[in-house]
DNA sequence: CAGGTTTGCTAAATCGGATTAGCAATGCGA
DNA sequence: TCGCATTGCTAATCCGATTTAGCAAACCTG
């Protein structure tokens, strides 16, 4: 195929020294073991005009360390938000001079096992285990192999490991206050949970957390939440069901919404009811999925940031694998990543 | 961090055997070899014990085949689209017990040569060169290395690679029959290219394609395109404005949107001017963007196969691994994956 | 100028397997 | 019983780096 690799061997040919003295030159360490400028400036010329690149299979044999990670996550599928993360996390390693095997567990906790055995026997020096929707996880054998970060994901039992997630209670506050400021005393209804903290769909994460952000901001103002609507599946169909629904005997000023797909829905019962988004009935979301922009009125929601999400899981492996283990046994610290507000058009006075 | 990995030796001593015929046996050349029966029993079952897993990392080193591919792609994120081509992509390689490293170039020619250089540093065994739309490219240098296949691009110059690209003519038929089918002969547009075959952006493939295949079932009906209108990126603000501009002049019976999120805009400017689909007018489309489930009416469309193409670049890489380098030199065949029909609901007959 | 340092570099071992060459023990034929 | 083939296994080498231990030459020092 291609004329085979230069070595380092080639290298200290041309340079006219030994393997180890081209590999202590090139590994930054020749000063301190007192090579000489003038065989450091052979060296150095013989690999760059080689083009020399060290194979890191080899140096992953020799010192156990292959520059490499490994992305397990539930599903790469679902949506961008996903390859945002994903994005993320490649842009952060990349920085680092760090490859990513990308590995999916659709959920299965065999497929699960076997793909970390293929990371670990590949000896990465690290691993992602990432959730695409916020979610409590059972955490698998193997994954104390090696150093991990828990992205998206909370353990179901106290672990050492340090986990990434988005600040969902603070975004609960965001939306919250968005009608607040708006001037919304009332009339203000949930669709996907509540109002009350105990309707939520069971293992949803996101649903609890934002729905504490809410009763809170809400609360603190003495605004009481008018009502509010359950599903277990975030999607357009259950939005406008749910929303017709709640049409049918009220009438709402503002809809605070659990995600965009189910705002998707939501505007669409509304239209059929003939009102007006903002005019008639202001609408926040979470998620700033893509379709949040195509809408007309734009939805006014705030970002779940899986760009960053991405970047941060990489940033906390990284100091994890720095760590020495002596500090081990500590609780893994959760790392909160905020949630930003992406103020459109959907939201107005009541009564505007 | 953990005990030790086990390794060949482990399993060597405890079966009382040489760390050679430990191999011998796990390879599988044990009869071949002449292993007696009961060697073969003591080394399996010490193995097993162990639970040994190779080192795959030596085995790289020493075989020169790290059982990993790489994907480079120019961006990850771009819709769920990417994601699907990848999980095709995974799921693939994942029957063959091979991993994938990803990587994205973000169309920087320079960030291709670092991340192909990464690639060959690691010793993959063959890469996987994607586009997330289809588009002609320039072939990086170092991609000869390795045995290469292009997905969802086509070479600026004739090269050796095979490539694995969407049935677009053939998808171009099927939204013209689709129409037809349904009785429609006159009033038909275009949004996003067209009518004639040089209102194309430049550099978009599928534009053309498509555009063959529309043109080519209509004319062979004796049926005449009404008319198009040319943008370069097809987004749903585009659609909007476009079908917002046909309309003042025209009166349209049914669309041909160049892919869904245009016909989402195209939806918009419909119901501004108090046009129903399909009742008014008829709306096929490309892609199968998930909102084209999500709108109302749901939108007929036909779909690009990314998990498919995804997979086919799997096999196709697989297959060039495997070929001998004699039959190198031949012209690098293209394997066209087709895009299924979704029939869904915005198409009825005219006047209906 | 013998004995000890320092300087500047290299031989050899190592990582964990695959592979080639070869060795000891047994079987067989003449 | 000798010579040769076969059987059944192992020693040694290699892949491409890193790293430890150590060696020769030059340099001091008293």
């Amino acid at each position: 195929m291609s004329p085979r690799r230069v070595t380092l061997a080639d290298v200290a040919k041309i340079a006219g020294v030994s393997p180890t003295t081209a590999s202590l030159v090139l590994s930054g360490r020749g000063r301190e073991l007192r090579i000489s400028h003038d065989v450091e400036q052979r060296v150095l010329k013989a690999a760059d005009e080689l083009q020399y690149r060290p194979n890191i299979v080899s140096v992953g044999l020799r010192t156990g360390t292959t520059r490499t990670i490994g992305f397990v996550s539930d599903t790469v599928a679902t949506s961008r938000l996903a390859g945002d993360m994903i994005k993320g996390a490649l842009e952060a390693a990349r920085e680092r001079g760090v490859m990513l095997f990308i590995g999916e567990t659709e959920g299965e906790a065999e497929l699960e096992r076997r793909l970390l055995q293929a990371m670990h026997d590949r000896q990465v020096d690290g691993i992602i285990l990432a959730s695409m929707f916020t979610r409590t996880i059972k955490l698998p054998k193997g994954i104390t192999a090696a150093p991990a970060v828990l992205l998206n994901a909370v353990p179901k039992q106290p672990s050492p490991l340090p986990s990434v997630l988005p600040d969902e209670v603070e975004a609960g506050r965001s939306a919250a206050r968005i009608l607040l400021d708006a001037g919304h005393r009332e009339g203000i209804y949930l669709i996907g949970a509540g109002p009350a903290m105990r309707d939520v769909a069971a293992g949803s994460v996101a649903a609890v957390e934002r729905l504490i952000g809410i009763r809170e901001v809400l609360g603190a103002a003495g605004v009481k939440v008018a009502g509010g609507r359950v599903c277990r599946d975030w999607e357009p169909e259950r939005g406008l069901e749910l929303t017709r629904a709640l049409m049918r005997t009220e009438r709402p000023r503002a809809l605070i919404c659990f995600n965009d797909r189910l705002a998707l829905g939501a505007y669409q019962a509304l239209d059929d009811f003939g009102l007006k988004v903002p005019g008639d009935v202001s609408v926040v979301s979470f998620d700033d999925h893509p379709i949040a922009a195509w809408m007309r009125p734009k939805l006014t929601t705030v970002a779940l940031p899986h760009y960053e999400l991405g970047r941060a899981a990489v940033d906390v492996l990284f100091a994890e694998m720095g760590r020495q283990d002596e500090d081990a046994h500590r609780e893994g610290e959760v790392h909160r990543v905020p949630m930003p507000v992406r103020v459109r058009e959907s939201v107005a006075p009541p009564g505007a």
